[in-house]
DNA sequence: TTCGTTGTTCGTCGAATATCGAACAAGCTG
DNA sequence: CAGCTTGTTCGATATTCGACGAACAACGAA
């Protein structure tokens, strides 16, 4: 792939509480956070969500610049994961009010798991 | 002063959680909700900023849509207050965590109150 | 009524963002 | 090596955002 060169990943320290907000003012981004929220490592062709490949890469790059999510590369794949510890070292509580809010209104619903069957009727 | 016509003011079930997390992702518009943090009702001159009036105005705007703050006029002045009760209805610990991040690192220290010395330096 | 004060709105600019399709690059696979 | 898979990057748009100064509107005061 693109090589994905220089991937950047600031430090835990150098995270900046602007543009983490920034990083999580997009329905896109936010569902891909609940995604992550569960602690797993994903892969990149796990991700489902409503838009061009090109575009999803996109999203992905802001959570990773923003230092929201960690991506390691094996191989010709990628997996993501979210840096929850860091982030609750920086920002303590932030995450979880997050998910709380974005899980009550179904943000980001539109982007789930390849497995999933249809978003939010996961069960049945 | 320009009637502030249909000052909008979403009702609390409106609220938009990526709204919100945009119009919170701005140091300048984070510095005005520390100010107010504290729950009081400040006037508009009271409100120090290094910006443009029509900028501060601009923020001041984007806060009230997004439902962070109430904006109320009163003859020819206004004033602003956070509305932190709503917020906590909709999204619990997000303000909270937002005020203690964006307090520990200083975000959008260039905002003040006009009663203020130096901004950081309030005492002597 | 004529000012002065106080904010809002308008027009404009440059920068940033969201999206897409196409081209590209790096690893596997055959 | 040739080809496939998997993402990234590159334009190209269209939209939005932040900022400013100037014009405007509403209210209180002289």
């Amino acid at each position: 792939m693109g090589a994905m060169r220089r991937a950047h990943h600031p430090a835990t320290e150098e995270l900046s509480l602007p543009e983490v907000m920034a990083a999580l003012s997009d329905p896109l981004r936010i569902g891909l956070v609940r995604l992550l929220a569960d602690g797993a490592e994903r892969g990149w062709g796990e991700l489902r969500a409503p838009v061009a490949k090109s575009t999803l890469s996109h999203h992905l790059r802001v959570l990773r610049d923003a230092g929201v999510t960690r991506t390691r590369q094996e191989g010709t794949r990628c997996f993501v994961v979210l840096r929850r510890r860091d982030l609750e070292d920086r920002f303590p509580g932030l995450v979880e009010a997050l998910l709380g809010a974005a899980d009550a209104e179904d943000v980001g619903g539109g982007v789930h798991l390849a497995s999933d069957a249809g978003s939010t009727a996961a069960c049945r």
